[in-house]
RNA sequence: GGUGCGGUACCCAAGUGGUAAGGGAGCAGUCUGCAAAACUGUUAUUCGCCGGUUCAAUUCCGGCCCGCACCUCCA
């Protein structure tokens, strides 16, 4: 079964063809870092990781670039405020970044381009559009003349007609139409030198779209197979990418467009503006990243996830049922890990694939992970340990291999543990009811919970 | 005004032209020293509303209602 990705150019559901075989170019579009990553930055990550995950599963190589936009007037802003230099402020939510996408799991990209180290690529790509009719230079300023590229809007499916009708886009003078946009920006006065740069056009600094074409047009080549981000860059940013790349090499920018939907609190999309936003920092100190992982996972990923304690603390439960199935399933099935050969295995292996082939169904994945679940806690005292085997290699490919949830080890190095759980054994079998209790509920208060087997034998599972 | 997405049980959610996956929660029971976990049963004759096509529609078509997003920086 090949591989379908919804596309966002053509709005439907298409195979998978990649220009290469077995290698796919991927440029995902990276943070501004001015603050904190926050739950929208987890969504859009976790997404693009399942993605790319699935196509490592399927055999592909994959290049995979993201960016920093490490030059903005909000980081100007904000270290200005701070009174620390630009490249010092972004540093630190970039370090931010790295961080707490660890914790979510996500595999690392091959390269993570800066702006501040492409100036001269950007220059050169600006001068090439000047050159070729579709920019202009303004008092300092270089504009992108959105009249000359006839297929501005086949993204977002807009003409400027429908652009004009909107008519919220200020009317600027400098501009010869009103929907252009900055391709260089003139350094304003009193702004720091170091978020400046000579160009032919004077000293300035590089508007926010045309970056994106330049580090993938340099890293990727001139056709890059996915090019992902969140729903609300298909305008502007990714309709002005394609009209730069597109201008400039006369080649398609994009075979794959993917966009992620939003996460929303209330339905509604989460944003500084109203106040309901969550940084991932702050919701790690409630929530394990595992189980925000799970919980972004349960939604298919162009629609939007409405995010609540509710649907947290449901996600937590799941997990927690899936950690300790395969913690029980660990303390019997110890031999090494076996090839899955039962059919019935493999069929619900295929099942599993075949639905994130499918545009990357993570939802219909997680049903037959379950299913599986439901399998080992039924088989576990009555299947042989070469089946137990492969049921447990089954599980951890599902979780960590596609899904990229981590998967809990049994605790068995730590000896207060094993004494407490080995003492309530003991006072158990003298029936010493009062110290069976207290016992269990020292290991309680230990962050973990004992799970008792039917043959008299017990396990310890951590609690998330 | 333009454009796009969506409305499935108590909650979240997948899905298909042939009669509703999965998760969470609840209830009853089995098991248990008591629990927990697990197991069994149970919670949508129905998929926003109204028409149409069809032997058959939740799934296709048309209309309507409601929600959200984008058109300004935003994952």
């Amino acid at each position: 079964m090949p591989i379908k990705i919804h596309n966002t150019l053509s709005n439907k559901k298409e195979i998978f063809t990649p220009q290469r075989e077995n290698k796919v170019s991927m440029y995902v579009c990276g943070v501004t870092p001015y603050d904190e990553v926050h739950l929208g930055h987890a969504r859009a990550y976790v997404v693009f990781d399942i993605v790319k995950r699935h196509l490592l599963k399927r055999g592909y190589d994959v290049n995979h670039i993201q960016n920093f936009t490490d030059v903005d007037d909000k980081i100007i802003k904000r270290a200005n405020e701070k009174n620390i230099p630009s490249a010092q402020l972004a540093q630190t939510y970039i370090d931010d970044y790295f961080a707490q996408m660890d914790k979510l799991n996500i595999l690392k990209a091959k390269k993570y381009p800066r702006v501040t180290e492409m100036i001269p690529e950007i220059i050169s790509f600006i001068q090439q559009l000047i050159d070729k009719g579709f920019a202009y230079e303004t008092n300092g300023d270089v504009y992108y003349s959105v009249d000359k590229f006839k297929e501005y809007g086949k993204l977002s499916k807009r003409n400027t007609e429908d652009l004009k009708a909107g008519a919220r886009v200020g009317v600027c003078d400098e501009k010869h139409c009103a929907f252009d946009f900055a391709l260089w920006k003139k350094s304003k006065s009193g702004e720091p030198a170091d978020v400046s740069w000579d160009s032919p056009w004077g000293k300035g600094r590089p508007g926010w779209h045309i970056e994106c074409s330049v580090m993938s047009s340099k890293i990727l080549g001139d056709t890059i197979d996915i090019h992902g981000g969140g729903q609300d860059l298909i305008f502007p940013h990714h309709e002005n990418e394609i009209a730069q790349s597109e201008a400039k090499t006369g080649k398609p920018f994009v075979k794959y467009w993917i966009h992620n939907g939003f996460v929303t609190i209330n339905k509604e999309k989460m944003s500084k503006s109203l106040n309901n936003f969550f940084t991932l920092k702050s919701i790690f100190y409630k929530y394990n990243p595992r189980v925000v992982r799970y919980y972004l996972l349960t939604q298919h990923y162009s629609s939007p996830l409405d995010f609540s304690d509710s649907g947290l603390e449901s996600a937590k439960s799941a997990l927690q049922g899936l950690d300790d199935a395969y913690l029980r399933l660990s303390s019997v099935a110890k031999i090494p890990a076996a090839e899955v050969t039962d059919e019935d295995l493999i069929a619900i292996k295929n099942a599993f694939l075949d639905s994130l082939d499918d545009d990357f169904n993570s939802e219909k994945a997680l049903s037959y992970l379950h299913e599986l679940k439901n399998m080992i806690l039924n088989e576990i005292f009555k299947s042989p340990e070469t089946r137990l085997t492969q049921l447990k290699k089954l599980f951890e490919e599902f979780c960590e291999e596609s899904l990229g949830i981590s998967l809990p080890k049994n605790d068995s190095s730590d000896e207060d543990l094993q004494n407490l759980l080995n003492e309530r054994n003991a006072v158990r079998i003298a029936k010493n009811w009062p110290e069976a209790d207290r016992l269990r509920k020292a290991i309680d208060e230990k962050g973990y919970k004992i799970v008792d087997n039917p043959d008299g034998t017990s396990v310890l599972t951590k609690k998330i």
